[in-house]
Formats: C-alpha cells, structure tokens, sequence
DNA sequence: TTCGTTCAGATGTGATCACAGATTAACGCT
DNA sequence: AGCGTTAATCTGTGATCACATCTGAACGAA
C-alpha cells in the first residue's frame, strides 16, 4: 500500500544498531534515519522504556540519543508527563523551513555540482532509478529512502560536512511530512520531473540549473505539505 | 585585561542554573551561553564530573547537557578515551562556517529590518553602546557578552525562530574563535565599525544596508581568524 | 640521566534504582 | 446509566554504582 503509516510498534525493532561506536550514537544514528527518510508521523510519541527495549538496552543509551533528536527539533517534549513525541509543525515553521532548505541545499547543489565525480553521479543516477521504479511500485518506504539517498548523495558531492549537517537537521524536522505529501495527487508525478531535471543538470555540469530544479522540488513540495495541513485543520475543526 | 583565557576551573561555578526547566536542560543552555559568548577557548577540555561538581548535580544531567553539545559540534570527543572538548576548527570548516553565516544571517537580517520594533531597535542600540564602552574598558568578557547579545537581537526581531536556532549552532562552533580574533590589531575598531553601520541602516529602514554591514562583518572577522590560525599553526611549526 | 614499568587516579559508558508526576482503567456510589 | 474516586501502571528524571579504558606520575633498573 502507498503510505504505510500504522502505527507499528515493532517499528522500533526494524532499527539495527551497526556501527562500533558507543550504544547511544548507534541508536540516535538509527532513529535519526529513520526520521529523516518519514518512517515516523507526525504525533507519533516515543518511549524510552520501549524503545531500550526494542534495541535491547537500558533507558541510558536511548535517553540521550532522544535528548539530541529533541535539541534539533526532531522531537518535542508533549504535556506535563514530558512525553517524547514527533511535532506537529505549524505554517509558519514550514515556510521557514521551506526558505531556508532553498538557501541552504541551493547553495549545497551548486557547489556539489563543481566537485561532482563519477562516483557521485552514479549514485545519485542509482537512487534516481530506485526511486521510479519505488514510485510506480507504489512502494511509499522505498521511495521515500531513495528520496532521502538521492538528495543526500548531491549534498555530499559539495564536501561540506557542516552544511550537510544543516540540512540533515532540517530534514528530521521534515521527514515525517515528505511521507504525508505524497497523499496528494499529481506530487509523485512532479517531484520526480523535479528529480530527473536535477539529475540531468548535474550531468551536463550545469549548477545553476541544477540549483533551480532542487529549489523547484522543495518549494513544490512545501505547497503540497502546506495544503495538506490546511485541509487537515478543517477537518479537525468540522470533527 | 584584554583576553582573559586563563584555564579557570572555577570559571565553570560562573555557571548559574536559571529556569525551573529540568537541571539537564539548564547546564545546556549556561554551557551554550559561555560556548556562543566565547568564554571558553579551543582545546579547553570538559570533564564531566567535574562539571557535574561544579553545578552540585550527578553527572547524569551534565552528560546529556554535554551530549547535546556535542550533536551540534560545540564540542568533540578527543582522543581514545572520549575526553569532551571545545574544537579547533580547521580552516575548510572555518570558510564553511563563513559562507553559510553569511546566507543565513544575512537572510535574518534583512527580514529583521522589515519588522523591527521600537523595542527591538532599543535592545540593539543598548547592546551596540556597552559593546563600545566594552571595547573602550578593554573588557574582553563584557565586549564578547554584548556582542552576541548584539547580533541575537537583530536575528530574533526576524521572528523565525528555526533560523534563529541555526545560526544560535553556528555560533556555538565560532564563539570560541572569536575571542581570540580579538588579539588581531584593528580588529575591534572595525568590527564597531560595521555594528554601528548595521544599527544605523535599520534604523533607517534600510534592510539592504543592515545585511551588507553584517555580511561584512563576519567576512572580516573569517578573515581576521583566518590570519590568526595561519599564524597558530606556523608557531605549532616552529615548536 | 634515561628509559621502561607499574600503579593510582582519572576519564566516559551503561545499567539499575528510587522518585515524582501523569495517565488510565476499574470500581463503587449516587 | 453517569460520575467521582482510587489504585495500578505508565511516563521521564536524576543519582549511584560497576566497569573498561586511558592517562600520568612515581619508581626503579640500566
């Protein structure tokens, strides 16, 4: 089914810990991919009871994995019980985003688009096909993984790890609303025209031109989000 | 004394835990402070227990406080033994920092200039003059305090607190650098010299102006940190 | 002196516990 | 049936402990 959102909870147990490195930066690591490729909604609380005992850990590790998800916004503290939970935005938090993802990641695929290697061109080319072939499959978890991969592989080629960061920050924020776009008709359909021109540009080497379909594609996508929490507002209203 | 960077272990009890928000959210925001207004310096490293002394709490507090610092590259781990550090920045991540200071505060800038109140301008006009008399005392902890609370003014009249957040990150990294930039000859003249320019332009209106001052600011003080690191590591060379 | 060894104290990490507070569901009363 | 109360269970928070590791200084042998 397209957008697979129930609310699942051995969701949690899809997450592997990989790396060597300490428990806490693997599952913020993990969450945070998770985040940032829309697998969570918005609204969605997270425990730490459960989610230490979905990776098998005690609360220690998650608690300060959680604590830096909440430091850049990608979780909120709800209520007076200080339940952990994926935010609602507002309007005006999307339009800001949304300005600020066409400075920061213009910037990114202009520069990226000056450095690109072969290697980088291939998997960005890679996620492009994944991602029609995700979309025709109606495969809302695929395509939205290789939506994340695609971008993210441009972001890379510009070798700007403090601006990647930035715009990866930005991303937990909108992750969980990329997976509610695509309920909207026609999104799929112009978010990967949006894709294939970015994808062509980069190979002609032509940044400006790439720069113009990226900001093309978020501005698009911000429209459809934004639509999309108005008609919810008024269905909450009419409820 | 103009910059005052003797390793103070007491410096930390200069940190007060403020609001009535949980103690690990508190030695967040003291620690953030002290890291944005530069009174720690690069390679100054952060004990945990230490801290946790300090504040009169456990370490479970100052850890995640520390942890989140980190997420945001405030601090590093140094070393095989995971010791928390303030950073030394490497001159590619110093150029970075620049290039998106400069969108992103200049972005705030100008759309500040467009909303600025009475008591906005006031804040900044009060933080521009005991900048100056700072500067005039040669009181470096005073001059750096003001000259945060200077530019944070400006930036939250923007009223888009995301792209506050950021540029709160970024600074987080510079603040650091930015004491030392201090010890460059000229540097404070000129720098005041922007920060009138900028205050004078939105007084006037004239948003265009503000964001030239600004950006010009922080390109002549990369420039100046720049020169300083240079100049570090010829010394390092030399030793 | 100089180099190598050792040992005491430091570091962060993760688990566990105790606690205060907020839910939530069940129960009994009106 | 409807409503208020209570009790069990959930929430995050902070403190403490145990542990592996690293650092650094003291000591002793060459």
């Amino acid at each position: 089914m397209l957008i697979a959102a129930e609310n699942d909870p051995d969701k949690l147990s899809q997450l592997v810990l990989e790396d060597g490195t300490t428990v806490q930066t693997q599952a913020y690591l993990a969450l945070r991919q998770a985040l940032m490729s829309g697998r969570f909604r918005p609204g969605e609380e997270i425990s730490l009871r459960t989610t230490a005992a979905a990776l098998g850990t005690s609360v220690t590790p998650v608690r300060e994995a959680l604590r830096r998800l909440e430091s850049e916004g990608g979780l909120v503290v709800q209520g007076p019980n200080r339940v952990l939970a994926v935010p609602f935005l507002s309007p005006e938090a999307l339009v800001e985003i949304r300005t600020i993802r066409i400075q920061l990641e213009g910037m990114a695929t202009e520069t990226a688009c000056g450095r690109m290697t072969s290697r980088h061109l291939r998997l960005i080319r890679n996620a492009c096909a994944l991602m029609e072939t995700a979309a025709a499959k109606k495969d809302a978890d695929a395509y939205l993984e290789n939506n994340w991969r695609f971008h993210s592989a441009i972001y890379q080629a510009a070798r700007q790890p403090i601006l990647l960061e930035l715009i990866e920050g930005l991303w937990v924020r909108v992750g969980p609303l990329i997976r509610l776009a695509l309920f909207r008709p026609g999104h799929l359909a112009h978010s990967m025209e949006c894709h294939r021109e970015a994808e062509r540009a980069m190979r002609d080497g032509d940044g400006t031109a790439a720069r113009r379909a990226i900001e093309r594609d978020i501005g698009d996508a911000a429209k459809d989000i934004a639509q999309l929490l108005l008609e919810e507002t008024q269905e909450s209203k009419r409820a």
